[in-house]
DNA sequence: CTGTTAGCGCGTTCAA
DNA sequence: TTGAACGCGCTAACAG
């Protein structure tokens, strides 16, 4: 810059000025120093720019993993914003890793973004505690922040679910199995709970022996669907206390930690299945859950692709819709039922509450949910 | 700074030792300052400092779509090296439009980053000339950059074309058609060309009627696809002058920008296929182009989707390998055969190349090839 | 319309 | 072992 205005006999501020398009330049100055920015190839530093200005033009970005599908959409819906807004944007993964999301997120900081969009992985953010005191917005997603002030944008599972479930029983389906993540995942809570719901509305009474609820490991999965599709009534009762050795071996309800469930619907305890369109299951006895499923949910993706992979050696094939949608669920057959993610309305949704917060920094923590979209392909008839 | 200085009753410059672990500062006052530290939730701020010290400990990444399973494979694997180093990463999308290209870069190159990855889509990035000169390293991934000095990156794209084509050449197919993409684009003329000379290997004349390239569009597809499947030897040979109003029409072949093709191989004139494997086929007239085609091969990862959503309605299903591997690819009917990028491999290579130029800036340009794999899955037999 | 001065937060140089 | 002064490239706040 000292050598553009050096070139053009002028000073240092006139430059500035005409970089940054302000007005009150002579036209003929205005041709020098453009001639002479050109001449020397010269381009503003940011870095500089931003140490005095204040506005970084840059977003901060942390996600689980960049190259997931979901994640990579909601980054470019982000990074499209941005880009019409002038800014760019840093992106990092987690890896489900805690310990990493703080150094990501302490690395970007570092470089005093405008804002922090963040997929939480670890328990509590407080770490980020300096950061927001000084002013940084932070902008959860998928799934809350702990222990700072954090707008949230979520997907509306429980809509989802609840659009997933009464498609099932209005075609029929009353045995409805549910493969989870691990109740420690937020959204694992969520969904499984707004599936219990679902049901009550239906007058089904959530049998917790077909909810299986753990990090999804292709044994445990396995194990699973084999008890699920395969085994009579009494093979399903026998699931608490899985066998020694099984790696990621199943739990049949959540921890404790799904407390918030479905409050004030369904009372009574469990008397197993109204009836049930099942064709071979006998009659049980009392409260003894029902034969194999006719239907399936799989509540996130990487379950999804690990049951479609396994169904073929399974006894039966069940109705079976997936929680996210997949690249491709259209070609294999049948088309697979999901509830969409709307990633994009995610990321938009991310980038205004920034706005809104940027205009007024004192606004109390907000929370938006993302409608899901039950996408029908035929896998759940 | 001045605060924690203050704060601790020591100079800035002692701050700075504690905070960059410098040698040199007595435990109490060591002590003092990381209290200080601790108390005022001091972070260092790495813009001034990159001001200062000229080092960014920042990368920057240019994709044409970060959503892309591609380029968000690559990114991961960049992202995991940067991380490594302690360094972040910014990254942004071209979108396929070259003035977005240019604004992306430039945008990015204004933080001054250690290095810039490019998967260019402009016909020259010689709007980097002046941050080349500065001493910007930029490595070019999928395509090569023009205009500048840069390292490149690139898929062994004649090696995957080669196996896909002995492989089934293997299994039979003589008459094997393909689809690629718009011969501006380099990868879609190198893959050509890679097809033609594999098959002159195998004593085939490649036949141009069975070649079709364009910017793939489901209406393009379809006719393609309809005239390589349904029709005898007089459609084929009907190709040329696709009819109006056709939008993305297909053309027989390349523009002429194919012209670096299989110089030495396979001199003579087309004059069809050796005999074919092909069953129905009627034994045609002298130059004149064969009947359906029993196999395909799809040049890209959109083009094999449109053409896996198409099968179904065609006359008859040939065998199929696609270059570029698909989420689930594994689960369709038949497992769908794939020629497979390194895509971390082509990220870890960027890195590499940028670890030595680091090192030494006067490098020449060097280029990369990453292997390619075949992944057999039952499409192509 | 144009120029001068100061300072953003830090690292570097040299002196104490 | 510690500290004072200077400047990285730029913009804000004032002069002329």
């Amino acid at each position: 810059m000292k050598d553009v205005a050096a070139q053009a006999g002028v000073a240092l501020k006139t430059v500035s000025r005409v970089v940054n398009g302000e007005p009150g330049v002579g036209p003929g100055t205005l041709a020098r120093v453009e001639q002479a920015i050109v001449e020397l190839g010269y381009r503003r530093n940011e870095s500089a720019r931003q140490l005095r200005s204040g506005r970084a033009g840059t977003l901060a970005m942390v996600v689980r993993d960049i190259a997931d599908p979901f994640f990579a959409a909601i980054g470019r819906a982000v990074e499209m914003t941005a880009h019409r807004d002038g800014q760019v944007v840093m992106i990092g993964s987690t890896h489900e890793d805690p310990k990493r999301e703080r150094e990501v997120a302490l690395a970007f900081c570092a470089r005093r973004p405008d804002a922090l969009i963040l997929a939480p992985i670890a328990d509590s953010q407080d770490y980020l505690h300096p950061e927001v005191e000084a002013g940084l917005p932070v902008v959860a997603i998928d799934r809350p922040a702990h222990g700072i002030l954090a707008d949230t944008v979520l997907s509306d599972n429980v809509g989802g679910i609840r659009a997933a479930v009464d498609h099932l029983v209005g075609h029929g389906h009353r045995v409805i199995g549910y493969l989870g993540d691990d109740p420690v995942v937020y959204t694992a809570r969520e969904r499984v709970d707004a599936f219990r719901a679902a049901l009550a509305r239906h007058g089904i009474v959530p049998d917790e022996s077909l909810i299986r609820l753990a990090a999804p490991t292709p044994e445990g999965i396995a194990r699973s669907l084999g008890e699920l599709l395969g085994a009579g009534p009494g093979a399903a009762g026998a699931v608490p206390g899985a066998g020694p050795g099984v790696p990621g071996a199943l739990h049949g309800t959540g921890h404790g930690s799904a407390a918030l469930s479905g409050a004030g619907l369904a009372s009574g305890e469990p008397t197993g299945p109204m009836s049930g369109a099942g064709t071979e299951a006998p009659a049980g006895v009392a409260p003894v859950p029902a034969g194999p499923v006719t239907a399936l949910l799989t509540a996130n993706n990487r379950i999804t692709a690990e049951v479609l992979r396994q169904l073929p050696g399974m006894p039966h094939r069940p109705a079976l819709i997936g929680f996210d949608d997949l690249e491709l669920a259209d070609l294999i057959t049948p088309g697979l039922t999901v509830i969409a993610q709307d990633a994009e309305g995610i990321g938009r949704a991310a980038m205004e509450l920034l706005d809104t917060r940027l205009a007024d920094p004192r606004l109390p923590a907000r929370e938006v949910r993302i409608p899901t979209r039950l996408i029908v392909r035929g896998s759940a008839e």
